[in-house]
DNA sequence: CGGTAATTTGATAAAAGTCAACGTCTGTGG
DNA sequence: CCACAGACGTTGACTTTTATCAAATTACCG
């Protein structure tokens, strides 16, 4: 029913072989060796906490994982190991349904940690896919419980990745709750711009890896409204788009298209009509702009 | 702007001076010797795990807290202390937005735990309010992290409650990613049907404490889209409603409008067409079935 | 290079929102 | 006890938004 099943499909296993990884250890923590291990305390900034600095925590590595796009770091109902830190590259996190359609949950990247889910009932609930070269820490569960009980900096770590698994529930309610297509995809927009730049890329130019389609799962829309709304963007000059690269031109414009009340203020240089009147000007390339309300 | 402002005001205060206890105590555990308590061994049921026979646990209580409809349990921005476990009641969860509007978060019921979105920044996010007389057990955090280090069993218990939460985030994000209102609000009323029913009360009749317009914001919909969903669901005879009593007539009806790949099975009792064509006929009411595509 | 997936765009239909009016319940105070 | 105010709910007419269907174009992978 899906046209991605690419991404579905078991990755060709050969580079695999060549590392003399078997293909069943994908899934696990043995390919340690093949590419390294991270320490505990180097990982904490990634995450923007702080470990104390307790000697024992010198010692505390974990392995690290590569994944290439379109690879599946893990399947829902594996059995849950550990959880997974991102130090770079770009996931999605999926649901399949029971009609076989894919309901794209979030796009983990370098910071986040992917597979809470499964600490309840000892299997992940989603497949977790990589949309380009990705690197994850490994963090086998059991230990970092153990690590949780003893010290309190861990515990409230563990605490904090939970706590921003609600925060942006929270924050998708409201998106999809209360938001229109245009919100929606201005406000996923900034959220990447802004995600992007506190890893220290650029906030105005960065590449979607995801298709129209997953955009559109991910917000509640079909990826023919995702394209038109990102074409009605450009013909506004709120971005320029060239296929998945996007660059932010008028960053305030578009919190303007999120957020109705907030004032528009002046635009970044040349003269320009208000984001929203430029948006409502471009929608309206196609009969006539009869904008007489009674 | 919004109408349900008497949910926010403080609840009168006089009943809390006649129990002399003073209006700043509502939001922490003083009030315990008011209300009683409950044995944590008796609490673990209702959450839906076991705890151990550790003799430890008998000795461990947590003050109860009675709730009025129209009273708030803690507002966004209140020092978290506590997480909240409902022994009876109804609540609505919700957050304002920077607007002033009104997004209902959830509707926590008995089983339900409520105030972890504070662990994490020491503050909740949300507001919490009772819908109708309510009884909570309060569980002070610090003691119950406490627990959960000493206890397996109770750091389970803890990251159980996570979990439920990442569980309603995946079933609220495909709700309101995919379904239609018809099927959105079939969902809604199947789960509050199984949820009452979980609980020992009737799986097909039961009151929606909360008004059309909560309904609606907890499913992204409006006020007169519930309303009108609802009055042609009760044309169809999937449900009986009336004002906030509902009683299922049609429970495989319901499944089958929130997903349509379902066999409609035979109906109930006497000869009814299938919930899908009678919902389409109820709808069209309004002008002529000119059901001919092209 | 060729085939497939991704994207864009247009025309149209369906869904849900908006505005408005009216009905109904409830609790309060005369 | 009844009248009334205000919140809640229902319904209709109409508009706007978004989905759907279709077709053409472009990019990418092998």
């Amino acid at each position: 029913m899906f046209d991605s099943a690419a991404y579905n499909e078991p990755p060709r296993e050969r580079f695999d072989e060549a590392r003399h990884v078997p293909a069943e250890s994908r899934g696990d923590a043995r390919c340690e060796s093949n590419w390294g291990s991270v320490r505990f305390v180097d990982l904490a900034p990634l995450l923007g906490v702080a470990l104390s600095s307790d000697p024992r925590f010198a010692d505390v590595t974990f392995p690290l994982r590569r994944i290439r796009a379109g690879e599946v770091l893990h399947r829902a109902g594996d059995a849950f190991k550990a959880i997974y830190v991102v130090r770079s590259g770009f996931f999605k996190t999926v649901s399949i349904d029971t009609a076989g359609a894919e309901l794209v949950l979030g796009f983990p990247m370098a910071g986040d940690a992917i597979g809470l889910d499964g600490v309840d009932s000892g299997r992940y609930l989603t497949d977790v896919v990589a949309l380009d070269i990705s690197n994850v820490a490994v963090i086998p569960f059991p230990q970092l419980a153990q690590l949780a009980r003893e010290h309190p900096c861990v515990e409230r770590l563990l605490y904090s990745m939970f706590s921003r698994e609600l925060v942006h529930k929270h924050a998708m309610f409201w998106l999809l709750g209360t938001l229109s297509a245009e919100a929606r995809i201005a406000s996923f927009l900034l959220d990447l711009s802004e995600r992007f730049g506190r890893l220290g890329y650029s906030r105005t130019a960065f590449a979607l890896r995801a298709t129209r389609q997953e955009i559109g799962s991910y917000l509640g829309l079909k990826l023919e409204t995702v394209s038109r709304t990102l074409s009605a963007f450009a013909a506004a000059g709120l971005v320029y788009i060239d296929r998945r690269e996007v660059t932010l031109r008028d960053v305030e414009g578009l919190r303007c298209i999120v957020d109705p009340a907030r004032q528009p203020s002046e635009p970044p240089r040349v003269h320009q009509p208000s984001p929203r009147a430029a948006m409502r000007a471009s929608r309206s390339l196609r009969p006539a702009p009869l904008a007489m309300a009674g």
